[in-house]
Parts: C-alpha cells; structure tokens; sequence
DNA sequence: ACATAATTTGCAGTTTTATGCAAGAAAATA
DNA sequence: TATTTTCTTGCATAAAACTGCAAATTATGT
C-alpha cells in the first residue's frame, strides 16, 4: 500500500470521526502503529489535522477564535498578564476571570506550566485549552451575552465549594474610595464569589479605568491583595491605592 | 510495444485506480520497472499524474478533500442543521451537544426563534450568543481538551436537575446492532445523562457514520426518538435502522 | 537496403526512502 | 506514587530511486 493511499484514508477518518487513534488506525490500515505515526506527522506539518497524544483532530474542530487583534489597549494589557504571570506557582490551583485583560494572562501561561485553572469565561476556557499542562475546570451556568461568563445561581453556588490559591479578577470600574463596581448586577454576584473563594485575590486593571465607578460594588478595595496595572508600582497615579494590606505590582 | 501506448493505458489506470505500484505496471506491461518509473516521470512532468514513492497516484485524489472548507462535509451537515431546526419550537427548551454538525445547528436556529438552550460544548455556547432571543446555559465541568465539551461527575451530577424537550445529540460512530458508540469513554457518561434528561432524543448524523463503531457505548438505537442524516427519509440505506419507535427524517 | 544517429530499454552498483523494531524518555492513568 | 501507554531516537533491513552504461530498437539520410 502506498504511503499518499494511507495517509488518505487516515485523513478522511479523522475527517468523519473528528479525532482517531494511532493503534486503532494501525490495525485497520495493516502497518505499525510507527508508520501511523509517521504519517500523522506528516499530515500535522501540512496542517491537514492536529496531531495529539495517541491519536489525532480534526482541524474543524479546533476553532479560531485567535483573530482578536481588535483588543483595546493591548500592549497595556500584555504587560499586566505578564506581571501577573510571574505569581503563577507550577501545580498552583487558580481562578481567572473573563475580560480581555484575563484572557491575555490566560495567553501568557508557560506551555510547560501545570495548573488547575477555573473560570466562568467561555474565551478564557478556549483559551487554555491550548495549553497542555492546564486543566480547565469551566464553571457553568447561564451566560451573560456581553461578558460571555456564566452567571447566576448556579455558578454562584459551584463557586462556594472551590478553594483557589490565586484569584485573578477583572474589573469594570475600580475607585480607591468606592472599591470595585460593575455595570451588570449579575456580573457582581459572581465576583463576589469568586473573592470569597480566593485565597488572594490579585486585581489586574488597565491605569485607564483608576478612579472610575459604577452602580454596583462587587467589593471595597481592602478585598484585594494584589493590585496590578501596566504602571510601574512606584508610579503616583497608584498612591490613592496604597495600603498596608494591599500589594501593588 | 510503443512507449505512448504504454503510457495510455498507465493513465488509464491510475484513472481507473486512483494509484498504482510500479511493480504491478511493469508486470503488467510486460517491461521493466525502471520503463515503467521512466513513463510514470514523464507523465508526473506533463502534469497527467502525480508520481510518489513506489507507484503514482491521481491528480484528483490528492486535491479533494484538503480544500479546506474546516467542516467536513458542511454541506450535508447544513441540511441536516436544517431538518432539526424544523423540530424547534418557539419557547421550548431544548440540549444541544457539540460536534460540528450540532454546531452547525445552532447556527441554523431562528433569529426571532426564543428558545432555552442547554450545552456542554464552548463552541456550541458561543455560537448561541449570538442568537438575540436564545437563552444560553452551559453545564460546567473539567472541560475536555479534544472534544471541547464539558465532562466529568460535576456534569452528569448538573445534568440530572434538567429536563429539555429536545436533546440534540451528535455520536462518533452508529451501527443498527450496536448503537451508539465513541471512541472517548468521559463522552460517553455525559452523553448518557443527556438522553436521560431528553423527552425526545434527536441523533444528527452523516450517513457516511453509518455503520460504524468503536469502543464504548453510549446508548441502543431504541433509546433515540428521531433520526436526521442529510439522505431522504425513504432512502434504502436506512433500512436497518426503521423500527415502529424511531422516527427517520 | 544499408549505415549511421538518436532514442529507448534493461541492467548493475550506489544512494535514498520507507518501514518495523527496540530501548529509554515522556506523558497519561490509576 | 506506581504503572501503563505513547513518544522519541537510533538502527537494521528491504524496497525503490537514481546513475551511468551498454544493448536493442527506431528513425533518418543516402
């Protein structure tokens, strides 16, 4: 059997089947699971499916979603994540949020770091599915259109039975006075519970939205124990937030 | 025997074969298999076949399928999206579970169409934000790297609180004998808690599935109500599956 | 018809490619 | 953590491809 004839067939299961295995497909083409994987390579390198362990995808089914280059303020948000980053500890069980200024820590994970990580965001569950390393614990629920996050009781109550090392939350509106504010009451709910399940919670915020607020208070800022914006900490645009109790990054 | 002769009827056959082993030609041609190599060169140039290692094969069986529309076989999904669509009904609630034809479904429901969505799949949730008057709620869990759906006893545990009108249901191979099967055994215990929770269960399938199996089972054939593949109703591959209690469109 | 040139064919030796096997590393699983 | 499965790497073998060459065939000119 030809190798071109060999590698048609696997693409055309893979196709059908969205995903194979190497022995299954061993024993159905008649060859070592060696050749298989040979040929899985080659059809990975001409991207024509995905390979994983033990078998392959179908590239259908790994969807894009990484054509976001509409973020806004990017570069800003970048450097947050990376800050951010540099707390996550190998092994480490975390919560990340949703917002774009998440999403990108959720980027900026190290491929070979393994974590446990929860989240409410659809985004940010897509997100680190790309990283091998990464469990991805999606909180369910009813999902908030403009945010793309679960909501609601439910999510609410599978919060309160987690515990998370790290808690790394977005913020509509931040104030050093009036503490943390969002547009959407049902977004608030949410936050508040995933404060109360962090142990530390880590607040990452663009310096653009300092001192703005909101209808309603998710929390005060002595709530947070870490504060992230792309300033440097010594910047006076932070002094309004400094503390005893809070970190500033 | 002249060489364009030669050449002519090992077109032919690679026409005829979509390949062919230099071997076989040469026995076949009564000539040696470096002639044969030396046509097969000749004819890769002229651009009449594409010759590979040990044989040839045809222009046309390289190109097909890696066109790269992403979905495999969208446009049969797309008429089966269709049919089901056919069984929403303004303020029901309904399941819809991943793969790309349920995805494609989601992508068929009516813009005015209200309706109560339950998913397991991130790609399937996100597509339904989309949708003004759709409710969305995703069942949490440890999210499946491969498949893209939630799974896991957190799931199972969330589904057995729901009760939909409809579950649509994609499966990885059906057989008439042996019913659904897939090749993920974490797919396999959601899916059954999803027909459980299903008044009417709804199996979205190409027919080129059918006839297929693999490891684990998720249900019998009995435990589906209706039946969609993109063939007519009345159509004789179909036989095997006809039963008084499932219903074929 | 014949000689000569050009092309085609088959063969031998060498190089390249494909495949399977085995041992240790890495990853998934229990 | 221990255990199984899968991956990687290197290697051996066999099949196939390439090279050069000589014999056979075909074409061409006289």
């Amino acid at each position: 059997m030809l190798k071109e004839e060999r590698q048609r067939i696997i693409l055309s299961e893979v196709d059908l089947h969205n995903r194979i295995q190497l022995t299954d497909m061993a024993e159905l083409l008649d060859v070592s699971v060696d050749t298989v994987r040979r040929d899985v390579k080659d059809l990975d390198a001409s991207q024509k499916l995905q390979k994983v362990h033990g078998g392959a995808v179908s590239l259908g089914f790994i969807q894009p979603s990484s054509a976001n280059n509409r973020t806004y303020a990017l570069e800003e948000k970048r450097i947050i994540a990376a800050k951010a980053a540099g707390l996550l500890k190998d092994g480490g069980v975390i919560f990340i949020d949703g917002g774009t200024t998440c999403l990108e820590l959720a980027r900026q994970i190290p491929e070979k770091m393994s974590l446990t990580c929860f989240t409410l965001s659809l985004p940010v569950a897509l997100q680190l599915l790309s990283k091998p390393k990464v469990e991805v614990i999606l909180i369910g629920g009813k999902i908030s259109r403009e945010a793309q996050i679960a909501t609601g009781a439910h999510a609410v109550h599978t919060l309160a039975d987690i515990r998370v090392d790290y808690g790394f939350i977005g913020t509509g509106y931040v104030d050093a006075l009036h503490g943390l504010t969002e547009f959407d009451w049902e977004v608030v709910q949410v936050k508040k519970s995933v404060i109360d399940v962090s142990r530390k919670s880590v607040l990452l915020c663009i310096s653009e939205k300092l001192n703005s607020q909101h209808r309603y208070r998710t929390c005060d800022i002595s709530a947070i124990n870490t504060m992230i914006t792309e300033l440097p900490p010594e910047h006076n645009r932070l002094n309004p937030f400094r503390s005893s109790e809070i970190h500033i990054l």
